[in-house]
Parts: structure tokens; C-alpha cells; sequence
DNA sequence: TAGATTGTTAATCGATTAACAATC
DNA sequence: TAGATTGTTAATCGATTAACAATC
């Protein structure tokens, strides 16, 4: 467990971070990920603030929190930027999904790089289609829900993600809530109810570009 | 132009919303167009906030700042709300989106409800492989690029949504921006380089599971 | 009437920002 | 040395929350 630190400025009460800092600290790291993709080194607060429209003084304030990390007149180095937030996010080893769906977006998903440039590996994939069982995607194999539980044990998979039609959303979190899994990552619409200890995260595309339009129209 | 108001709480400065009550507002239309959907007519301000995780007090102050909208005891009407809200955020009408890549999750997105379902009507739909121009997609064709900039224009399209491969993002971008458009809608990891003036928003559903998890984790 | 839920207040806490000395 | 960028302070602003009267 870690420290408990008495006074850091707010980004941390007890030894957890706060809801804001921990989605800040994750938003760096995608943009330091892909930037060290792409071939760079080091990299400034005003950079990352560029490709997150998050403040440049926030970021080197959240940054300095947990050590001084950069150096002046330079900035940070990216590797071990990377390695000191994923210390303090607890996140440095690999974790094992489940894929729900195998429709064209579970295939794409499942044939993409980005839940794996985070570590996340795709370790089950399940679809009704029986005609689909057997086949390959991404780096596995098509399964049955019959297997869902079995498998969701066996690979310790904690995380869902939901890409099958809306109208089955609900009764697959069931089945995967029952199963034991403790966040649901949901691509559709579907409103889910889970019991209040499994966290749902739901993208919708349209909502950030309403919101988007607002400030474009006024 | 809107009415200026002097005080308000702090969600308007001037005659715009601040940053978070619009994104707030977009979320609680989210959940209402879903529930409407599911045939609900009325909501109380706690189940908005079991499906947003926003506190159901925030909820019902962002919104008692433009109107006394709910009924005591009873809860909100679904279809007024949705109403005033959208009224609040100036998106009332319907608004031309252009697609970029055809895989297959340009196919998902295409065939998927998220964007009708909050008035976005993709309006045109590119790709770069020849064998797939004059397909259909959704409720559109497939173009090839050298059609971009008079479709962008023709349609009056501000909107465009990148679904094509990560290292192809960055020139796509580049043309998009060149044809007029101001928002756009990053599927890839890719980070994008864009003018001052053009809004970029990336999904990153692994950075959302990052952070997820440290919650899980703690 | 009794139960439920809004609208609103007041207090606290975290986020945001400008500014700048420190230093690479 | 000159330029750049971090680390940090101080001040302000917006978000969050509990509590509860109003009222459907």
C-alpha cells in the first residue's frame, strides 16, 4: 500500500488519488504512449498540453506532486515519464479483457493496437453466433457464451467490453456481472443497470461533439 | 445572441456556458434520449446520476439554472427536458457529418444509431480504396477523396469523424482542415496536429480503462 | 395526508491560472 | 551567456456536497 502523505495540494486524500487527478495522470500517459511511438524522446508541459487541452501549469503541477520528474530548460523524457505515471496509477503490468460481440466493431477493436499499447491484452472474445465459434480475432478465438464464465475465471479478467447490439447489451452485463467482472466498458448506447460495485463507462461519440458544436457555434 | 445574465452560479460567463455544465448537459441528454427510447417518460435527478456518476445535487442545480423544469415529488419529463436542453446548448437541428475510412469501423459507425440518435446525419463517406467508392454505407455512398472538398462544402459539413488507419490520420486531418472542417472526431491513437481554431477529440478507451482501474485497484 | 423529489442555500474543496524564480 | 522550461506560489474561480424547506 501506499504513503499517506498529508499535504500535496489536493491530488491525493488518504493514500488515493482524487477522481480528477487519476483521469489527468491517464489522459498523459495516451499522449506520451503514442508520442514515444512515434519516435520522440522528451517531450514539454506545453506539448502535452497541446494534444490534451488540459492547462500546462495543471500538468506540471500534477507531475510535481509525485516527484520532479522533468528538467528545466528541456522538459520530460518520455520513457520514464511513462514508467513513473504508470507507478503511481498502479498500472505497469499487463491486464486481461474480454471482447463481447464479434460484429464489425468487436473486430475492429480486436485487430487495433489501442488497448494493447496500454497493456491491455484481448484474452477472450465471445459471440452468439454459433457459425462464428472457432473463428480468429485479433490474437484469439471466437468463443460461445457458455464458456464465459470458465474463461472469465480461469484468465482473471476483471474488464468487459461490450460491442454487441444494444437491445442485448443488458442481458450480456448480466451474464458478465455474474461472472465477476468489475468494469464494463460499453460501445453502445444501451443504458446498463450493474450493481453499485461494478463501474460502467460508456463512449458516446455524439454527446463529445455536441458539446463540441456548442463552443464552435457560440 | 443569448440574453446576458449576471448571476447564475457560476454556469455561464457572459452568454456561453462554461466548459463543464456544457459537457454535463450533453451527458444528461445522453441518458434521456437513451431512456426516452426505452419508452420512460419521466426521470428523477438520482437515476440521471446513476447513469452519468454525476452527483443527482449538481444535476438538478446545472439545470434549475436555466428553469424550474422538474416537477417536486414527481421528477422530470423526458421530452420537455430533452426540449430545454437542447434549446440550452443550441442543437436543435439536424447537422451534416462526414465519415473517413470505410473499414470495418467506419461500417460500425455508419450502421450504429449513436450519431442519428443526437442529430447527426453523416452526410458523406470516404475512403481511398477504389473498389469501395459507389458502395453503399449507412444511408450513403462511398467517395473517394477527390470528391472531399466539394462535398464538404455543398453539405456544409464542419463536423468530420476519422475512422482510418492511425498513420494515415495525420494527411487526412490536414485535408479536412484544408476543406473547412472545425471539429473532428479521432478514432485512431494517432495525436493530430491541427490549427488553433479546429477542436480534436480523441477516444481512448484504454485510458478510460487505465484510470478504472486504479479505482478497482484502491 | 404521507411520501417523494425538486429547487436552493451555504460551506468546503479541488481546479485553474498567471506569474516568476530556479536552473538546465 | 541566453533561451527555454520546470517547479512552485498565491489568488481566484468553479464544482461538490449535505441539508432542508417547498411543493407536487
Amino acid at each position: 500500500m501506499a504513503v499517506r502523505i498529508a499535504s500535496d495540494g489536493g491530488s491525493r486524500t488518504g493514500d488515493r488519488l482524487t477522481v480528477g487527478v487519476a483521469a489527468r495522470l491517464s489522459q498523459y500517459l495516451r499522449v506520451l504512449t503514442q508520442a514515444r511511438k512515434m519516435g520522440k524522446d522528451r517531450i514539454s508541459s506545453q506539448e502535452i498540453s497541446e494534444y490534451t487541452n488540459i492547462n500546462a501549469t495543471q500538468i506540471r503541477r500534477d507531475l510535481s506532486a509525485f516527484g520532479k520528474f522533468g528538467k528545466r530548460g528541456v522538459g520530460y523524457n518520455i520513457d520514464s515519464l511513462i514508467a513513473e505515471i504508470r507507478k503511481i496509477l498502479r498500472t505497469q503490468g499487463q491486464h486481461n479483457i474480454a471482447l463481447f460481440g464479434a460484429g464489425r466493431l468487436g473486430q475492429a477493436i480486436a485487430s487495433s493496437t489501442i488497448f494493447a499499447d496500454h497493456g491491455f491484452n484481448i484474452a477472450g472474445a465471445f459471440d452468439n453466433d454459433p457459425a462464428k465459434v472457432g473463428e480468429p480475432i485479433g490474437g484469439t478465438t471466437i468463443s460461445g457464451y457458455d464458456e464465459l464464465r470458465e474463461l472469465i475465471r480461469e484468465k482473471n479478467i476483471i474488464v468487459a467490453v461490450l460491442a454487441v447490439p444494444p437491445d442485448a447489451a443488458q442481458q450480456v452485463a448480466d451474464e458478465v456481472v455474474d461472472a465477476g467482472v468489475k468494469i464494463i466498458f460499453n460501445y453502445t448506447e444501451a443504458l446498463l443497470d450493474v450493481p453499485h460495485d461494478v463501474a460502467v463507462h460508456t463512449t458516446s461519440p455524439a454527446v463529445e461533439l455536441l458539446y463540441a458544436l456548442y463552443f464552435y457555434l457560440t
